[in-house]
DNA sequence: TTGACAAACGATAATAATTATCGTTTACTA
DNA sequence: TAGTAAACGATAATTATTATCGTTTGTCAA
């Protein structure tokens, strides 16, 4: 890594807080230079490559600073378990990345078709599920 | 449950192609009756009041025997583990039901917001995260 | 009705993902 | 450079989910 990427990571940590650690860094490094969406697992299976004596916990422990730091995010929130959908009519969902609340929004305000239909691309698109992230009334307080 | 109500369920399970069994009924109402998004041990804890010999795996293996059918689906797609998104510009997701895949799409197409904002009702909406769910074009070919 | 057969069930073992614990090492700050 | 908190590695523990398997039950044709 360059003098410059050092120094860019150094400063990274900076804002968000954390310490520069050697592990840490080259997690970073990984991350930023995989394509996709890829699991824990498989960041390990790169960064074992640099680090041998790496442990899994300290991926996923730098994962979760580096989501929490707002450095990288997940796709699609992940609830820890299977949920259900109880609710037949067409809506979408608010989500709390404070409290991990989900309340539902009627699907009229996005404006986004119902009806399947084909994308350019071919992908034929059965149904959109849209989750807004962002705080609940509740948890702005917190954080203020 | 009513003559009607037990008749509306025999032909929902015809449809499907799937036995009525006692326990299958029992968790349809259950789950038909909650609000929300219910996790299937919460689910489980329900139906045990009126089945208490049932057994969580026949919890599990009815909620997905309803969302392979339809009957019911999930909150945000469960995608088994976390994922790290390592593309930073601002995109959503086509999630193919059939294969699993998760590709990338750019978030201009679906004109939402990308600034911080409040809704009415105070939520703050920070980001969007648009999963569009259907079949790539792969699949497309294997259920036709 | 009834009997054959497949589907579904319950109990529980197994697996996979994630988190917690804890003793040791390392980075940050004065 | 020393003190202290943060981070690390090893690994145990927890949680969620799935697989296995012997038993029971629903379906359907006779
Ligand atoms: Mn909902
Ligand atoms: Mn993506
Ligand atoms: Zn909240
Ligand atoms: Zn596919």
């Amino acid at each position: 890594m360059t003098i410059a990427e050092a120094n860019e990571f150094r400063a990274l940590c900076d804002r968000a807080g954390i310490a520069v650690t050697h592990q840490r860094q080259v997690i970073y490094q990984v991350l930023s230079g995989m394509h996709g969406h890829p699991s824990p697992e498989e960041v390990y299976g790169r960064v074992k490559v640099r680090i041998p004596a790496i442990s899994l916990a300290t991926v996923y422990k730098n994962i979760h600073v580096f989501i929490e730091s707002g450095i990288f995010c997940t796709v699609s929130l992940h609830h820890g378990s299977l949920r259900v959908e109880t609710n037949h009519s067409p809506h979408h969902h608010l989500v709390c990345t404070g409290c991990r609340s989900i309340t539902d929004i009627a699907a009229g305000d996005l404006g986004l078709p119902v009806k399947a239909h084909k994308l350019r691309g071919g992908f034929l698109a059965q149904r959109y599920a849209v989750d807004v992230l962002g705080l609940c009334p509740e948890c702005q307080k917190s954080v203020s």
